[in-house]
DNA sequence: ATCCTCCCCTAC
DNA sequence: TAAGGTAGGGGAGGAT
């Protein structure tokens, strides 16, 4: 079924096909030498893709089944079924298979790449069918002198195809009715052969490969993907950490030689948060090799410069702007109490000439220089009003790969030193030094100093770094830093500093909260901090008053947060909808389904909520939008449905969201945007590592502690959940009776995924008000816990607390016993505390200068345990980390085996939840 | 009270 | 032409 092309590089196309040659040969030179089989790599395009040295690679489903006998996961790109490459497999993994079956992963690593092989596959097609015809050698031309061969060839491919096209019925639609050809990507509406004047139609949703090329040329997508990437990366490089960091040695000696003095600086509390963040990165990362723009008003567009276009029929760019402005205008007069008509604001549509002007173009700047800046323009702007602040406008083009490339370098240089970073997005993360200063007994001058020059001459690019006592200060300092400066906020500069810090500067106040608050009459922090906490609250909301009441004097509550845990998965398209009917409209939904369900692999996750969002056009909207393929006025729609069970099943997704947009009853054409998000989500392995934990727990749970009456009952399914008692009889007396939850309501365990849809609401609650922690206990914690705070005095926060949970019997279990009830009982006042709490009361207790109680130490295993579960395993890192640096420093042995317990409860729980242990340092 | 759903806001 | 994504926090208001 598979055909061969065996004339590559293509004669005809030498640009092009040269391009491709030297991609392949890197890809062979890789190749070869990690299987040292490889002598040429060509290429076939049955549909399928490339292949290896006359040997074909795998169908996308050979290929599955392939990986997944060698426990790899298969992935494809550009959604296609068709396309492939990559695994997960470690090197030595794939080596030992029948490589000349199997395309290394990184092979394929990056989306271009992928698109560029794509793109030729199509090509390779195209001109197959084609044979007769010679193809014109004018885009050859246009590559040279454009000069940017990566970014001109897709479109040089297209304009070409276009063009040969247009004198005759699309080769590709006529070969066969192998549906790879829909990869032509060539609407022509009605099915008729194109006119020699007619250009093909533009391309929307209803091209099967819309969506990969939707985001390959998104950045929005691209800064999103690329951001959420570094999270994971920081969540990796923790995880396989030693936190020994010796290049720090090689640090301390550059800043030896700089041979320069600061004084101490001191922040507040003691702690040195460093933000830093790359200067106009989109735009300097493009300026690393076009010198000659350096200096210049500089701005990141698709759009090329302001040629002006014919108008599209049916535009109507007031009626558009006017209907944003208006409910903008709405928005404000209900939040401020001013009447609309009397309102002023600043709209983005503001300065858009229309389409056929020469101001008239809509693409968004995503990125521009700080000359740009100076002019007025900034990021987010449409192109149209930017040319018409400052008409010499530089555009230069993305270049994704080198943003993700920058980026790797930007964290992977800090993380030589430090891994105490909370990734913010690809050029922005917060660094914990207060620790790497201490150890390296330099200053924070020196430091940042000479960290950024790393940055800048390994990248090309420059940053800004500021330095803080919290967060917030760090990151007001970044900004009073830049361009390409530092910036230190001591202790002693925060008052006067942040006395004049405008509002909307603040990270959380945006436009709205901005304007909102000026009509309090507030424009700056100082002018805020007249008002009261309670005012806050009342005109914005209990935390987002309490939030800003902080923010304004400069404090921060929140710390940095070295480990992140994602919450959703989603995917939108909210350009280039147009639908005919509804088997258009289903057909996107199971594409954008696909998507989302690559994704929830990816992540390894499993969602229980699915949310459909749709855009659907406003009545009162032009049906022809304002922005080419744009949006335009539309209302937003969100319906979620909420599952028995997690799934990353695709049919599952797909059949649920077409069900949900069913309901709406929404006429296809006026469908503007798409999006499917999954919430609450739950870790994929621990369904897959279900068996494995369940047998580790079985063998954990010797039957002499069963007849200890450590646990109540045999069964071990869901010990993870539970608190052994160990030894004393308190923890009986103070559970509440009431609380438990009888065998005849069954309820499952949250944590084993099966929960059902009520459950996690029912079995929460606060003790009955009469119920006394045993206050007569010797135990030290408690003893803690009754001297400081009474429990019935603590915010009782969902302690997570059940104290019974029926067994749901796996079915594939028989051999089980029938006595599913199990006893769990927790220690509920402790278990209730807030974090720092228990940080304050692990403190005490490691200085108390006793022998530690295994009570006690059950107490802490089970908090950590459950804090796991509810994935804040950062603080559980961090009183770990406590744990071990105090213990050790104590050295009895008593000590040191409550570490080991506590560690071993929590990796056990690690593995239940995340399906690996937990990295603890030594 | 405490939840859930839908919606808004913010950030990059 | 143009590529208006994605995740998280939080609030309003109804259901329980």
């Amino acid at each position: 079924m598979r055909r061969r092309d065996d004339k590559f590089p293509d004669n005809g196309f030498e640009a092009w096909g040269g391009y491709m040659q030297a991609k392949i040969a890197k890809l062979e030179e890789q190749f070869t030498k990690s299987a040292g089989k490889a002598e040429s790599l060509s290429h076939i395009f049955n549909g399928v893709s490339i292949y290896v040295n006359g040997y074909t690679v795998p169908s996308a489903d050979e290929l599955k089944v392939l990986m997944s006998n060698h426990g790899g996961i298969y992935h494809t790109y550009q959604r296609s079924e068709d396309f492939v490459i990559a695994s997960n497999l470690p090197d030595t993994k794939v080596k030992n298979m029948n490589l000349s079956k199997i395309v290394k992963p990184e092979w394929i690593t990056d989306s271009i790449m992928a698109n560029k092989l794509l793109d030729y596959r199509e090509y390779l097609l195209y001109k197959n069918s084609r044979t007769q015809q010679q193809l014109n050698f004018k885009t050859k031309v246009d590559i040279k002198k454009n000069g940017d061969v990566n970014n001109s060839i897709s479109n040089a491919i297209f304009e070409d195809m276009k063009q040969n096209l247009s004198t005759e019925k699309s080769p590709i639609a006529t070969t066969s009715s192998n549906d790879h050809n829909s990869h032509m990507n060539i609407k022509n509406d009605s099915n008729e052969p194109l006119k020699a004047n007619q250009k093909p139609a533009v391309k929307t949703a209803v091209d099967p490969n819309f969506i990969s090329e939707f985001y390959n040329n998104s950045r929005l997508h691209h800064i999103s993907q690329l951001g959420a990437s570094f999270k994971q990366h920081i969540n990796d490089l923790r995880e396989n950490s030693n936190f020994k960091f010796p290049a720090r040695l090689e640090l301390k000696d550059r800043i030896q030689a700089l041979n320069s003095n600061f004084s101490q600086l001191t922040f507040e509390k003691g702690k040195v948060i460093m933000h830093i963040d790359m200067d106009c990165f989109f735009v300097s990362v493009g300026l690393r090799n076009r010198p000659e723009l350096r200096g210049k008003p500089v701005a990141v567009t698709h759009s090329k410069g302001g040629q002006p276009r014919s108008k599209r029929p049916g535009v109507d760019r007031s009626t558009e702007f006017n209907l944003y402005k208006q409910k903008q205008a709405k928005k404000l007069s209900k939040a401020t109490g001013t009447h609309e008509d009397e309102i002023e604001f600043e709209s983005r549509v503001d300065n858009i000439a229309d389409e056929d002007d020469k101001y008239g173009s809509m693409s968004e700047i995503a990125s521009c220089s700080y000359e740009a800046r100076a002019k007025g323009i900034g990021n987010g702007m449409f192109m149209g009003a930017a040319l018409k602040l400052c008409p010499e406008l530089q555009t230069i083009p993305y270049d994704f790969e080198g943003y993700k490339e920058v980026a790797y370098t930007l964290y992977n240089t800090i993380a030589q030193y430090t891994l105490d970073i909370e990734a913010v997005s690809c050029d922005e993360m917060y660094v914990d030094c207060t620790e790497l200063l201490k150890d390296m007994d330099v200053s924070a001058q020196n430091f940042a100093m000479v960290l950024r020059e790393e940055i800048k001459s390994k990248t090309g690019c420059p940053c800004s770094t500021g330095f803080g006592g919290n967060r917030l200060q760090a990151r007001l300092a970044t900004k009073r830093a830049k361009p390409d400066g530092q910036f230190f906020l001591t202790e002693d500069l925060v008052e006067d500093f942040m006395f004049g810090i405008e509002l909307r500067d603040l990270p959380g106040v945006g436009r709205q909260t901005a304007q909102k608050l000026e009509s309090l009459g507030h424009k700056s922090c100082g002018s805020l901090q007249s008002l009261t906490l309670n005012t806050l609250k009342t005109h914005l909301g209990n935390k987002t008053g309490a939030q800003l009441f902080d923010q304004c004097r400069g404090r921060d509550l929140n710390t940095l947060h070295f480990y992140t845990v994602r919450k959703s998965v989603s995917a939108e398209v909210n350009y280039g909808i147009r639908f005919e009917n509804n088997e258009q409209c289903y057909e996107f939904l199971k594409q954008l389904s696909a998507e989302v369900h690559s994704r929830l692999q990816q992540f390894k996750v499993l969602g229980k909520c699915i949310t459909l969002k749709l855009m659907v056009r406003a009545e009162e909207a032009p049906v022809e939008t304002a922005k080419f393929m744009g949006h335009g006025f539309c209302n937003v729609i969100n319906k979620s449905i909420s599952l028995n069970t997690a799934t990353n099943d695709i049919e599952v997704i797909t059949r649920e969201v077409i069900s949900i947009c069913q309901k709406q009853n929404i006429d296809p054409k006026e469908m503007r945007g798409i999006g499917i998000q999954v919430t609450k989500l739950e870790p994929l392995n621990s369904k897959t590592t279900k068996g494995a934990i369940s047998k580790f727990l079985s063998n954990k749970l010797t039957k002499t502690d069963i007849k200890n009456e450590n646990y109540e009952t045999s069964n071990s399914k869901n010990t993870i959940l539970k608190q052994p008692r160990t030894g004393t009889s308190e923890y009986k007396q103070t559970t509440p009776k009431k609380e438990k939850i009888s065998l005849s309501s069954p309820k499952k365990s949250p944590i084993l995924g099966v929960t059902t849809k009520s459950p996690l609401s029912k079995r929460r609650g606060r003790p009955p008000k009469g119920s006394k922690l045993r206050s007569t206990s010797k135990n030290l914690i408690n003893k803690f816990l009754t001297g400081h705070n009474s429990v019935r005095d603590m915010p009782y926060k969902d302690p997570m607390v059940k104290n019974e949970i029926p067994v749901k019997k796996p079915i594939e279990e028989i051999n089980v016993k029938q006595e599913t009830k199990i006893k769990e009982e927790k220690p509920k006042g402790f278990l209730g505390l807030p974090w720092e709490k228990v940080r304050e009361l692990l403190r005490a207790w490691l200085d108390s200068g006793q022998v530690p109680l295994s009570c006690d130490t059950e107490l802490i295993s089970a908090y950590m345990r459950e804090m796991v579960i509810k994935k804040d395993i950062e603080k559980v890192n961090i009183l770990i980390n406590f744990l071990r640096r105090r213990t050790s420093e104590i050295g009895s042995s008593e000590w040191s085996e409550v570490y080991n317990h506590v560690i071993q409860e929590v990796q056990k729980v690690m593995i239940f939840v995340y399906g690996k242990k937990m990295f603890i340092g030594d």
